[in-house]
DNA sequence: CGCCAGGGCATCA
DNA sequence: TGATGCCATGGC
């Protein structure tokens, strides 16, 4: 029942928004950092911190570590919540540069999950954007608004349920969790405001099919 | 000027 | 477990 659902949301959402190629980046390191500069924050503005730390020959785990954490808080500053993130930001630096990146990635799913959440300032819908776009396994993303959308469908549960959700309804596959997760945000930025679903076209369509069918 | 952005954490009930 | 306040800059 509801794995069909999670399956043509998919699909309506793919047809009006096409493909997507979603987090770009050099290096997973610099897809680690982006997870906790995007932090309730605009893409754009990690654009600028992402540029910025390059530009200052930190987007290295060990260069990073051993940097000052003011020089941190200055290139992250366009992102917001600059003093946390500089600090996390370096946490997380010195663990990849103490442990080896791809010693940690290399490790199964969940291992790596629960490692991830153990960071200071990785929760979850970070721990899994780390897991699925730094180290490519198999793990959904949930944000607000999957969950925003979820419940104007009629859905709501907590993270872990909507993520059981998705992970039921569909195929574990990798690139498809990318892209699926992306072209949530996509739509929920342009047509699902926090208050109001009235351009929410989604919804609509699946509220119809409800009362269609019951 | 007010609102919100691809959260997470400490604290409290 | 769930609700609340806080962290903070930038764009509209």
């Amino acid at each position: 029942m509801q794995n069909e659902l999670v399956s043509e949301i998919y699909e309506t959402l793919l047809g009006k928004i096409g493909h997507l190629h979603w987090w770009p980046a050099d290096t997973p390191f610099e897809v680690v950092v982006g997870t906790i500069l995007t932090q309730q924050t605009k893409w754009t503005n990690v654009e600028k911190a992402i540029e910025a730390l390059k530009m200052s020959d930190l987007m290295e785990p060990e260069k990073l570590a051993d940097a000052d954490v003011e020089q941190i808080e200055e290139l992250v500053r366009c992102c917001g919540f600059y003093r946390q993130k500089a600090r996390r930001l370096q946490d997380i630096a010195g663990f990849f540069a103490t442990e080896g990146m791809d010693n940690i990635f290399s490790l199964p799913t969940d291992e790596l999950r629960k490692i991830m959440l153990s960071l200071k300032g990785v929760g979850n819908e970070t721990a899994d954007s780390i897991v699925l776009y730094a180290a490519d396994k198999p793990k959904f993303v949930i944000d607000a608004y999957t969950t925003r959308i979820m419940k104007c469908i009629g859905i709501e549960g907590n993270y872990m349920q909507l993520q059981s959700l998705f992970e039921a309804g569909l195929p574990s596959d990798v690139p498809l969790y990318k892209e699926y997760h992306a072209l949530i945000v996509e739509y929920a930025k342009n047509y699902c405001g926090k208050k109001q679903c009235e351009d929410c076209t989604l919804v609509h369509r699946f509220r119809e099919k409800e009362v269609n069918n019951g």
